[in-house]
DNA sequence: ATGGTCGAATGTCGA
């Protein structure tokens, strides 16, 4: 099974780049954040022309996310307990969706864009810390449940969790996604036994998934390891690969993410 | 190339 997690920055402008990303890279469920579309808009015929089945959840025109996906897509959700809201009225985001893929034998994908946090002293901050929260307790209560369970969160977090996951710290001095208790709220996850299934395979500085369009930064090779796949225990020794697709973010029209791979054998 | 971003419910905001 081979499982990927996207930021696409707005997939009705993307979706050509979706399919022929799923195709070349052999993808059987993807998950995608920043769809910048409501489920109505979502370009769904081409996808089920390459067979895929597509989930989306999107309230505005912002955030949005969807589970695409070629061997079964059961058990759609789209919400955990405990989340907190933002925005009048009351609920106007849609940051997570999760479904069951690839049958009996495969996994609980949930695809979340974490709240950006905007400033240190915006309240978009403390948002976003309590939004982690919230799936700190969610993935703790998954493996409290079940120990062996099979479930993937992914998508863009919107923390660098080490100093090498960004290309200069001091850049970020006084910014968000660098803070410790950004980290701390990131590591929490993490201390609950969802693991980050890349990191084995490619540790130290470099690895990034983002570059911001602005400054020549995917060039300049200045970006930021912001977008991960954290596995459950059970399946953190099935993994065979994992890699950022660094050629998505090459070329016009590109996502200013670029795709991270994980492979289960 | 001495500057330099995108996308959207666009005329401005969020990332």
């Amino acid at each position: 099974m081979r499982i990927a997690t996207w930021n696409i920055n707005s997939v009705r402008a993307r979706i050509d780049r979706v399919v022929d990303f799923l195709e070349r890279q052999n993808i059987d469920a993807l998950a995608l954040q920043e769809i910048k579309c409501k489920p109505a808009q979502f370009p769904t015929a081409p996808l089920e022309e390459a067979g895929y089945e597509v989930a989306a959840h999107g309230l505005n025109q912002w955030n949005g996310v969807a589970i695409i996906s070629r061997i079964g897509l059961e058990d759609v959700r789209q919400e955990i307990p405990g989340l907190p809201q933002w925005g009048e009225p009351a609920v106007t985001e849609a940051r997570l969706l999760s479904a069951r893929v690839g049958g009996a034998d495969g996994l609980t994908l949930t695809s979340m864009y974490v709240p950006n946090g905007r400033e240190i002293d915006h309240p978009h901050y403390t948002y976003k810390l309590e939004w982690l929260a919230a799936v700190r307790e969610h993935a703790a209560a998954t493996l409290a449940a079940d120990p062996q369970a099979r479930a993937v969160l992914c998508g863009d977090f919107n923390v660098a969790p080490e100093d090498y996951d960004v290309w200069d710290m001091g850049f970020f001095a006084g910014k968000t996604h660098v803070t410790q208790p950004e980290r701390d709220a990131f590591r929490a996850i993490t201390e609950t036994g969802f693991a980050d299934l890349v990191r084995p395979l490619h540790p130290g500085e470099g690895v990034y998934t983002f570059w911001d369009y602005q400054q020549l930064r995917f060039p300049k090779r200045q970006g930021m390891k912001i977008d991960f796949l954290l596995g459950s225990p059970a399946l953190q020794p099935l993994v065979s690969d994992a890699y950022v697709d660094r050629d998505e973010r090459k070329g016009k029209g590109a996502s200013d993410h670029a795709p991270v791979i994980v492979q289960f054998d």
